[in-house]
DNA sequence: TTTTAATATCGTAATATTGCAATATTAAAA
DNA sequence: TTTTAATATTGCAATATTACGATATTAAAA
């Protein structure tokens, strides 16, 4: 086969696997890194910025947005994006408790 | 193409995103809740519990096991696995600094 | 209306990931 | 020594991800 067997896993843990998987590549890292920064980007200007071209950049922009980290505003041809202060403390407080439900067992 | 352009980001967000990928897969993290809870795994024991073959099992541990999250002991044929705490103690430092960094920037 | 500029989507090639059967390896037990 | 049992590795098929050129979409500007 091939594909991630999810029925296996609780919904808890997948929905943490899925969040993780945001971060799994470097250049959302970046683009989180570069959005908290600039408090209102645009997608060419991230491109530019992390040096992806601009389709790649959206398709990036695009797997972010569907975890809900994104807030966007649009002012003509342009879309400004900026980091969702709830979401992120939501996320924060995910990995927050994995690590330390992990600890307290193991430790 | 197809492949991560890992140069054009720093060490650190690489450093990052490859823990996050870690995390990115459900079953290991139903596996990292599990050694947590046995205080001394078998793959085997892993294997039957996730409900993924011995193979697959075994793969998802070495995943795992580069990151440095894990420890093993050898007892006969067995190979027990518990979690290193040194270790976990590091990534949830790192992914909390993450989260405060970017809320500090964006909140 | 035509042009321009920003973004999104489509199509595709290269590569990576996931999963398991088959097999190899290893060390204890018979 | 042969068998048994636990784990690792190999080989392969199915699928997912990454990246970008080409193109579509959209809305302002000329």
């Amino acid at each position: 086969m091939g594909v991630t067997k999810k029925y296996l896993h609780s919904d808890q843990v997948n929905q943490l696997a899925d969040l993780a998987k945001v971060l799994s590549h470097p250049a959302r890292v970046s683009i989180l890194n570069y959005i908290g920064d600039c408090d209102g980007c645009l997608c060419k200007g991230i491109s530019e910025h992390i040096g992806l071209s601009q389709p790649t950049t959206s398709q990036h922009l695009d797997v972010i947005r569907k975890s809900g980290l994104l807030e966007s505003r649009f002012d003509g041809k342009s879309r400004y994006y900026t980091l969702s202060p709830t979401r992120l403390g939501e996320l924060k407080a995910l990995f927050a408790d994995f690590f330390e439900a992990t600890e307290a067992k193991c430790c």
